[in-house]
DNA sequence: GCGTGTTAAGTTAGCGATAACAAAAATGAT
DNA sequence: ATCATTTTTGTTATCGCTAACTTAACACGC
């Protein structure tokens, strides 16, 4: 640990304001805030003057105050259970890329997969009155569905179709989703398949996949099933491996797992390898999400694609929809835009 | 795609400000910002009465006139290359986690490993007020310096040493780090290594890595070395097998490689399990940043551990120093904090 | 030259909260 | 009961910007 004395900046100025760009360029406050936003009438050679202005006194607009006067934030709030999660990284940057340009910025934070958590965030972002607000999931506490009510702003639910939606929705039944995976391993041949997730319902798009899979194998009318809960979600590869081992144990003749997700099934496929049983030989492994990783390994993972940046991108030009009608005092219909996801068929099973 | 009316609410009265609050609790305005905040002091009948008052008005504090008012917005602004990524994740976890309960809010944005992103991003954030900013790295625009430089913020570099940083720094020497490992893998025996790495030197820590290749090749006399480019940063786990193929393919001799990150020497390992190369046998391969991936696939994979996530967690506590020290005025003096690293040595070399 | 239209810049009045100070009420010591 | 002290509440004046309106300036046709 070493010290150094930071470069100080002259004698701490405050920092310059507004009026003071407007005294330097002669001209009123009024005109530097034009100056300073396109699409206002303003003359060439006055705006070019104002941003000399605005740079020889290193000027930065404040936005805060800018919002108070405008009523207008520049921020939409995005909740993810995890940053730590590719898929729902995918959805954020799906997300920023549609909101590229329209002066809009994201506010995002994360759950960490708890309902709860999830309320004080709402409460917390609220307060920084976000134009619109996206979510993950449909599950909320009471309190927040009366606090995104009450905020009067857009609400986009995403990754899910709930039953009961707060407003819009972009998504798609992640136990239809499972269910149809199942079903391509049954024509695949399969008939002993168990199922890998986490213990708890926190995680409601893993709590459908299993929901998916249980009907699926009702369907299909299999003779046996079985499900290994093991940890909480979002499970780890490595509970994925020591979840297969289980499962194995339990059920020795199982020929096919499916995982709650590509990280769990990548470390059961580990686990396979090793012990040395075979893949698919042994046992097949599915797993949910087509993250990079199910793509790369080896053998490679059969999964379900579920275009995780689509849904961000979608989600952000409802979004941005949603904003303009509310602008335009435009009746509010609420829509639900349902997402593709197909079962990629590869090496593992 | 349906449509659905959304549940109105009641005719869209507008927001109740503080002001409403204060008149349906019988109380004056200044009253309930008190009440709101803790530490003032207030009467604790008066405070529920007015929390109450709160709860029936379904009111929320509006923090951006909070913040024009009070002069502190309670955003910290933290710039990363990738949400994608999860050594950058585990960062921000531990930021967030250290200004949990601080009132402090991150603000997170991520500049795709473009310098000339993260100069917009940072006069973007800056518009905002943020009380400090973390960045990554120490590589930045001129125009960047200068914005960071008069905003008179405190700024906290992490994840390298910046020989000449714009402020504090918590981070570790990327070519240091990566010169033990090489040096590990020479003590293991190993003495025809290679590396593998991007293209260009957007990404400045894959750049430094390949440095500290380079001068462990010369430090210990190693005759031979030889570098593999492939792929803009940073490289995909693909990327990481197509380049291990090349590398073979140049120097058949190779013994080792060390790959610029655990997902491209992920990607180098599946490449070899796909060729049924022996791994370390034919070759054994490293990697960098300790991923989860590297410790549960198959061979483990050897590789430097860096502590993302306490990276995270000091940068935020200096930071919250730093602000505390802003406040009251004191002289400020740059402390440079240097995290640790250690070689992980695993199955795979 | 005069009205008309168009564009550019200025004026005024907040936006919704909080800092700073002032006043009132409660408490306590004598 | 009285005065000093502490605690609680109220008043006033911004914070830095922009919406909405007004005024000034300029161009154009007849």
């Amino acid at each position: 640990m070493s010290q150094r004395k930071i470069k100080m900046p002259e004698p701490r100025r405050v920092a310059p304001t507004m009026l003071d760009v407007a005294r330097h360029a002669g001209v009123s406050a009024m005109t530097v805030s034009r100056a300073l936003k396109d699409g206002a009438s303003i003359a060439d050679e006055t705006r070019l003057r104002i941003r000399k202005a605005v740079d020889e006194l290193g000027y930065v607009l404040d936005q805060s105050a800018g919002s108070l006067a405008s009523k207008r934030t520049g921020f939409v709030a995005a909740l993810i259970p995890s940053i730590n999660n590719s898929n729902f990284a995918d959805t954020a940057r799906g997300l920023t890329e549609a909101l590229e340009g329209t002066g809009l910025q994201i506010l995002l934070s994360y759950t960490d997969y708890s309902v709860e958590k999830e309320e004080l965030l709402i409460e917390t972002v609220l307060r920084r009155r976000p134009e619109a607000i996206v979510l993950t999931g449909g599950k909320h506490t009471e309190r927040a569905r009366r606090l995104l009510e009450n905020s009067g702003i857009p609400v986009v639910e995403t990754w899910d179709l709930p039953s009961d939606p707060v407003g819009h929705v972009v998504g798609f039944s992640n136990a239809e989703a499972t269910a149809t995976l199942v079903k391509h391993l049954y024509k695949k041949g399969y008939r002993k398949i168990g199922f890998i997730g986490g213990t708890t319902n926190r995680d409601t798009r893993g709590a459908d996949r299993r929901l998916g899979y249980e009907r699926a194998v009702h369907e299909l009318g299999l003779k046996q099933s079985r499900v290994i809960s093991f940890g909480t979600p979002p499970i780890t590869m490595k509970q994925g491996g020591e979840a297969l081992v289980r499962l194995v144990e339990q059920w020795p003749k199982v020929e096919a797992v499916v995982c709650v997700s590509d990280l769990s099934a990548f470390g059961a496929l580990m686990e396979c390898q090793r012990r040395k049983w075979k893949v698919p030989d042994r046992i097949a492994i599915a797993g949910f999400g087509d993250f990079e990783i199910s793509n790369c390994c080896y053998p490679a993972i059969t999964t379900v694609g579920v275009h995780c940046h689509d849904i961000g991108l979608k989600a952000g030009k409802l979004l941005l929809r949603a904003i303009e009608g509310e602008r335009a005092a435009k009746p509010i219909v609420a829509e639900t835009i349902i997402t593709e996801y197909e079962v990629i068929g590869r090496e593992s099973a």
